[in-house]
RNA sequence: GCCCGGGUGGCGGAAUGGCAGACGCUGAGGACUUAAAAUCCUCCGGGGAUUUUUCCUCAUGUGGGUUCGACUCCCACCCCGGGCACCA
């Protein structure tokens, strides 16, 4: 008998369905449309398992909706823009075209090894011009409608790169990763940004619409990162100082206004300077100041450092106390969120608590709690921050409302008597996506001495990326080193100009590159909108839990930017997400830095491809976390070879038998059996595909019904081919999803000319897979005494009356009485005595 | 600190209020073989009793609760993993 031998099997099959156009689907309307999707890999060294397990999930459900009879889209590209590139060219002296291009190479022929059923014909690259054009196009749209601005804004810069670092590109606590004795200061230059504030509210409140479709977890992810804050702006008059404008503080507790007992500034706010000028206390502000203006503005830090502030020497006042406030400059207080200033009450916020605990400030109750002993600012330890509860005292006119009666009435009053406006904030920044790199989408925008910005025409689209720059990684942006490209001339006046020589941030290019699969050659439009309408949304993604907020936040801004600008008519363009779990090594995480990665390609090599697919998908369930295991490969190396001497056994009787035709009245006692098995596997089987996504447990169903057929061999003895037949053809129908090349080849050996990829999901037959008689356990009081065989549907008294006679029972039950019965048809039955 | 996950044999895991440990891995024993590999068969949570057969008992992080019945639901706590974080 011919071995398994998957790596002559699985080439085989690939060529059939290449050949057959197998996974090639276009759009039409009498048939319902599926889109699964994979995230899109960035391609970078080799492909790993872990990559692998992702494409492994998606493909078996584009597999199973197709048997299902979905008109099945399942495109896969490269997200091929990024600095990694950029930086191995600098590193081996290429082009970072070179480097993506046979990264995407090897990608490519590791994802066509395992046989993943993508239409190839979609397939799109981010980096090409033909696609980053359309970036491009979007970003003048973006700018026509105000959705894109230039802004000073702080940047973590590194004066030997003489470039912006992302937060991630900081390490040791303030260095430079590439120079990793340089300090990265923090600058203010020019970028550019997307207005994705713009819509904060519709970005939280289309959540909802995603509720049941996408994990609960990364929903309040994105939530808590569009952070809606309900609150008020108040203005506190500086007193002391003649002609300044007041200061406006948000605060979401107006009802303890009156136990403010400070009011701090953000180092950098516009106020701080004019305070100190001529103030008692310049001096030694602006030392203080200097330090905090230095501090990093990497998140980590900022969470570990400690409370730190100086006194301006100067006052504001209390609109609603009239009371004298000191006017502070606390490290905590963020210019960037709110308005940069906040009043402190150190009795209700722990941190203003911990605050003026420090620098000596009073703290002073305002609420007190409606049971328990007062609180008496002297002498408590902690802020009493709980607003759902307590009573306002020390408030003047406000005395005796509950915290939440007097955020309604204390904002409505200091409306009315023009000191404060209610008003709602949102922690959500804009996008800034200026990179001062070469290897991304050229921002089409020139500057001219006459014009002043001049956005590049439609029609000279794409601005296309210099093909020969100067990559030294030092010194500034590739592009803007590189004159050819600067050096153009005004679209309005025809006179010198200079291009705008910052990229895009790659994001960009995974925010709406799923749209384009639907349309990827399109040459005058990022895609016909009329095709959207067809394929969208998309019905099933698929991917990481890291990319829960950036990625997925900004595809959702990039769909309702789209939405009006008129291209799409949805809100949003993911229906259901799913993020799988990751493929350990060694307990972490496969990666290339670390040096436990397993390669897809060799693996492929080693077991072949459905092995690898079979073993990511049986190990674990595919939300949770894998940790990769040598000898449990084996064991799915193991059970193909076992189902593939099982077909081949018995292909050669089947072949021969009539077509599958039998007399369900004739089948004996080990042939219904068998079809028993068989049917309730398949009933299982279906539901974990379909309802849960517990492949780890389909297979397992299919490892059993694999193991009753080898325990009822020889079947030749008694099963007669047709019923071998059934049995055989349903286990391999069950697996084709999951070992398609396996699947093929043992439905060829069954006798089928045509492909596998042309049969339907299987339907149980409910009368095969019905059980005549069932084992049940008999439990008194709970505890489980003994079983019964009684047969399906009996009746309560018939099964009570042969638990009492039965001799492993019969002994609990004597001399008690049965209080109580409990008896689930065919599943159980539990008496209670006394 | 806040928000999510999660905690079941030697290991990965199964069990959607109804026989805890399916299925697989590892390990042990056996068959086949000159031998090995492969394959096939048997056993494999702890303790105790009976030592053929079986029975009892403990056991799903800990402690309570609801229930005839809890890995599953509720309350409190412990531990592990992840995310967010001076967000006013």
């Amino acid at each position: 008998m011919a071995e398994y031998n998957p790596q002559s099997i699985e080439a085989k099959w690939q060529k059939r369905w290449e050949d057959a156009r197998v996974f090639e689907t276009d759009a039409d309307p009498a048939k319902t449309k599926y889109y699964v999707l994979e995230m899109l890999p960035y391609p970078s060294g080799t492909l790993h398992m872990g990559h692998m397990r992702n494409y492994a999930i998606g493909d078996v459900v584009a597999r199973v909706k197709r048997m299902r009879g979905f008109n099945v889209i399942h495109p896969m590209g490269w997200d091929a823009f990024g600095l990694p590139a950029e930086n191995a060219a600098i590193k081996n002296k290429t082009h970072p075209r070179d480097w993506t291009n046979a990264n995407i190479a090897e990608f490519q022929r590791t994802l066509r090894r395992f046989g993943f059923s993508y239409d190839w014909r979609r397939e799109i690259s981010t980096c090409e011009p033909e696609y980053y054009r359309w970036n491009q196009w979007f970003f003048l749209r973006m700018l026509e409608k105000g959705l894109a601005y230039r802004k000073k804004s702080r940047v973590n810069w590194c004066p030997k790169c003489c470039t912006v670092l992302a937060n991630e590109q900081v390490i040791n606590g303030g260095y430079c990763w590439r120079h990793e004795d340089t300090l990265v200061e923090v600058r203010e230059i020019e970028q550019w940004f997307l207005k994705t504030t713009a819509y904060s509210d519709q970005l939280l409140d289309d959540l909802k619409q995603l509720e049941g479709g996408w994990p609960d977890r990364v929903i309040t992810m994105q939530r808590n990162w569009i952070g809606k804050s309900q609150g008020a702006k108040v203005k506190f008059a500086v007193a002391d100082v003649h002609g300044l404008d007041p200061i406006e503080a948000f605060t979401t507790r107006i009802d303890t206004i009156y136990g403010a007992t400070a009011l701090i500034l953000a180092p950098n706010h516009p106020h701080v300077a004019k305070l100190l000028e001529g103030s008692p206390v310049r001096s030694e502000g602006e030392e203080v100041l200097a330090k905090l203006k230095k501090s990093s503005v990497k998140a980590e830090d900022i969470a570990t450092a400690e409370k730190e502030g100086f006194f301006t020497g100067r006052h504001a006042t209390n609109p609603f106390s009239g009371g004298r406030m000191p006017i502070w400059v606390g490290n905590f207080v963020l210019m960037e969120y709110g308005t940069g200033a906040i009043m402190a009450v150190p009795a209700h916020d722990e941190r203003d608590f911990e605050f003026c605990k420090k620098y000596g400030l009073p703290i002073r109750v305002v609420v007190q709690a409606e049971d328990g002993k007062p609180l008496d600012g002297a002498t408590m330890m902690e802020a009493f921050s709980e607003h759902q509860q307590g009573r306002l005292v020390n408030s003047g006119p406000y005395n005796g409302l509950s915290p939440e009666e007097a955020i309604a009435k204390m904002g409505a009053d200091a409306e009315t008597k023009g000191f404060g406006k209610r008003e709602t904030i949102f922690r959500l920044r804009d996008w800034g996506i200026s990179r001062q790199r070469y290897w991304g989408t050229p921002i089409p925008v020139i500057y001219c001495a006459k014009d002043g910005l001049v956005p590049v025409p439609d029609k000279d689209l794409p601005v296309l990326l210099p093909p020969n720059p100067k990559l030294t990684g030092e010194g500034e942006s590739p592009l803007a080193s590189t004159l050819e490209f600067v050096n153009t001339t005004c679209p309005k006046c025809g006179g010198p100009a200079r291009r705008e020589t910052d990229t895009m941030d790659t994001f960009i290019d995974s925010s709406w590159y799923f749209y384009r699969y639907c349309d990827p050659h399109n040459s005058t439009a990022p895609f016909e909108p009329k095709k959207i309408v067809y394929w969208f949304p998309i019905d099933q993604y698929i991917g990481g839990i890291t990319h829960a907020i950036l990625h997925l936040l900004y595809s959702r801004f990039w769909c309702k930017v789209m939405r009006d600008i008129g291209l799409v008519k949805h809100d949003e363009p993911i229906k259901r997400l799913f993020t799988q779990g990751m493929v350990l090594k060694g307990g972490t995480a496969m990666s290339k830095s670390k040096g436990n990665v397993v390669g897809a390609y060799e693996m492929a090599d080693k077991f072949g491809a459905d092995t690898g697919r079979l073993y990511t998908l049986f190990a674990a369930p595919p939300e949770k976390d894998l940790e990769w295991s040598e000898e449990s490969i084996e064991g799915a190396w193991r059970f193909l070879n076992r189902v593939f001497r099982l077909v081949g056994k018995h292909s050669e009787a089947i072949r021969g038998a009539s077509n599958g035709k039998y007399d369900a009245a004739s089948l004996n006692d080990k042939e219904k059996s068998l079809l028993r098995k068989a049917h309730q596997t398949l009933r299982r089987v279906t539901s974990d595909f379909e309802t849960r996504w517990h492949f780890n447990s389909a297979i397992a169903l299919v490892m059993e019904l694999t193991n009753e057929v080898y325990g009822a061999e020889p079947l030749e003895k008694s099963i007669r081919p047709e019923v071998r037949r059934e049995v055989l053809e349903l286990l391999t129908l069950m697996l084709a999803p999951m070992t398609p090349h396996l699947s093929e080849e043992l439905w060829e050996m069954l006798g089928h000319a045509d492909g596998l990829w042309t049969s339907a999901w299987p339907t149980h037959n409910e009368d095969f897979a019905r059980d005549d008689e069932v084992e049940i356990p008999v439990q008194i009081n709970g505890k489980v005494r003994g079983r019964l065989k009684i047969a399906v549907g009996a009746k309560e008294d018939a099964v009570v009356e042969i638990a009492q006679k039965d001799s492993s029972i019969a002994p609990h039950l004597n001399g008690k009485r049965v209080v109580k019965r409990i008896y689930v048809p065919d599943k159980l039955l539990n008496l209670v005595v006394a």
